[in-house]
DNA sequence: CGGGCACTTGATAGTAATCAAGTCCGGTGG
DNA sequence: CCACCGGACTTGATTACTATCAAGTGCCCG
C-alpha cells in the first residue's frame, strides 16, 4: 500500500465516486470536491491490496472488478469473510481506530481502487452525516450476513451454508435467464469451500446432489443456473 | 415493547446517560438535555424486550444486568449472536432502516433499560457526529467479533471456540483472582453451548478436559477460574 | 431429607474431513 | 487439427469428530 498510487486509466475521479452507494446523497458540486481527495489505483488478478497486520492509509472503494477479503486460520486454511464488488468499500475498520489490516485482500480478477485517505473520510463524514448512516447501513448488512452465517455455521448445516451462498451470489452475480438465473460464480469450489468453511470436496458433492434434484444445473466450472430458488430459500430459513 | 414505558426507579436519566461510553464525549449540558429524551423501564429474568420480527421503538441501552440476543434455527435450536451488558446498546440496525427485528432479546437477569426514540436519536448523531463514530466502532468491534467467530466455526475447531468464548467472558465479567482470573458465566452450559453452535454435552466435556489439563478450574456451574490464560490464547491463534 | 434440575459421563451413530484415485477441460505445441 | 499436459473438479473409501441418545451424579432449595 505504499507504493506509488497513481492515477487510474480508466475513470475519472467524479464518474468513480458518483457511483459509490454511500455517496449517493452528495450532488455534483460536493462530488467535485471529492474527487480530488481520491487516489486510483489499478491491481492485478491475484495481487494483494492489503495484507493482514499491515497498515491501511484509508478507505478503499472498489471501482471495477472483485476482490475478496480472507484470513489464514492456523490450521493453514483459507477463510474467506467477504467479497467485495463495484461500489463496496472495505478497509473502514481502520478509519476511527489506528489499527492493523485484521484481513488480507486479494483482487480476484484486474481491480480499480479508489482510496480517500483516513482523515480526509472522517472531515467528510462530519460535514455530511447521511455519509455516515449510509456507511452503517451498510455496516449493519454486513452483520446481519455475518449474524445468518453463524446461525448457520451454527448448526451444523452445511447444505444451508452452500443454498445461501448461492443465493447470495445470485443476487450479486447473477443474471435472468430462460431456465432461471445464470449465476457467474465469483468464487472456484476451492473458493466458495473457504467462504462457507468446508472441504472443497464437499462443495462439489453438494453442488452435484443440488442438480441431481433439479434445483441448479452446473455450466462448466465457472457459472450455474439456479432453476428452482424457492427450494434453496425454503432449506435456509 | 409497546407497553407502558415508566421511569425506572433505579437510576437517574443524567446518570444513566453518562455511564453509556457511545456518550462520553457529550458534556453535562448535553446530557441534561439528552436525558428528557430516554424512556426507562426495567425488566424481570427471563423476560423478552424484544422479539424477532416486531418493531422496535428505538434504541435500546442496557443500564443495568444483562441480555442474549439470539435467534431459533430452523432445527428449532437457539443460536445465541450477542451477551450485552451495562453500557452496551441493541437494536441499532432498526435506527436507518424501518426494518423489524432480526433477533430476540431476552434479560438474563433483572434488567434496566434505556431507549431513545429513533428520530432523536437520528437526530442527535447529526448534531453529534463523534456519537456516530462511536457507534461504528462498537460496530465494528462486534464485525470483529463475527468474522473471529467464522474463523473458528470455518474450521470445525470447537475447542478454540470454547477458548475464546472463556476469554471474551473472562474480559467482560471476570475480576483478578489469586489464582488467575475469576469468571462469573453470564449463561450456563446449555447458554454457552447454544453461543458457540455445539451440544452441551461438548460444553461440558471440553470444560473438564480444560480442567484436567489444568487451564481452568470449576467452580461450580457459574463460576470458573482461568489459571493459564496464555494456553486459552495460543489455541485461538 | 427429598425432589428437581443442570451438569457430567458413557455408548453409539451420522456427517463431513481427509486421503486417494480418477475425470474433465482449457491451453499448448507439434 | 489433434495429441498431450496440467490444473481444477468429481467421485470413492476411510477416518475422526461431534451430535445424539441414555444413564448417572451432584447440587440447590424447599
Amino acid at each position: 500500500m505504499t507504493r506509488d498510487l497513481k492515477s487510474c486509466p480508466n475513470c475519472h475521479g467524479e464518474i468513480c465516486a458518483g457511483r459509490v452507494p454511500i455517496f449517493s446523497t452528495l450532488d455534483m458540486e460536493d462530488l467535485a470536491k471529492l474527487a480530488g481527495l481520491i487516489i486510483h489505483r489499478p491491481y492485478a488478478k491475484g495481487e494483494l491490496i492489503a495484507i493482514e497486520g499491515s497498515d491501511l492509509e484509508g478507505l478503499i472503494i472498489i471501482n471495477k472488478g472483485q476482490v475478496k477479503a480472507y484470513r489464514i486460520t492456523r490450521e493453514g486454511k483459507e477463510q474467506i469473510l467477504y467479497v467485495f464488488s463495484e461500489g463496496d468499500f472495505v478497509g473502514e475498520k481502520n478509519l476511527l481506530k489506528d489499527q492493523k489490516a485484521t484481513y488480507n485482500i486479494e483482487a480476484l480478477e484486474e481491480t480499480n481502487i479508489c482510496m480517500i485517505k483516513k482523515n480526509d473520510f472522517k472531515q467528510l463524514i462530519s460535514d455530511y452525516p447521511d455519509i455516515g448512516f449510509k456507511i452503517m447501513e451498510e455496516l449493519f448488512n454486513r452483520l446481519d450476513r455475518l449474524e445468518n452465517a453463524i446461525k448457520s455455521m451454527g448448526t451444523q448445516n452445511v447444505e444451508a451454508r452452500i443454498n445461501s451462498v448461492l443465493l447470495e451470489f445470485a443476487d450479486k452475480y447473477g443474471k435472468d435467464h430462460p431456465k432461471g438465473r445464470l449465476v457467474i460464480l465469483p468464487l472456484s469450489r476451492e473458493g466458495i469451500a473457504n467462504y462457507i468453511g468446508v472441504a472443497r470436496e464437499t462443495v462439489s458433492r453438494k453442488l452435484t446432489f443440488l442438480q441431481d434434484a433439479g434445483v441448479i444445473e452446473l455450466r462448466g466450472n465457472k457459472k450455474l443456473i439456479i432453476i428452482d430458488k424457492e427450494a434453496l430459500k425454503q432449506s435456509v430459513e
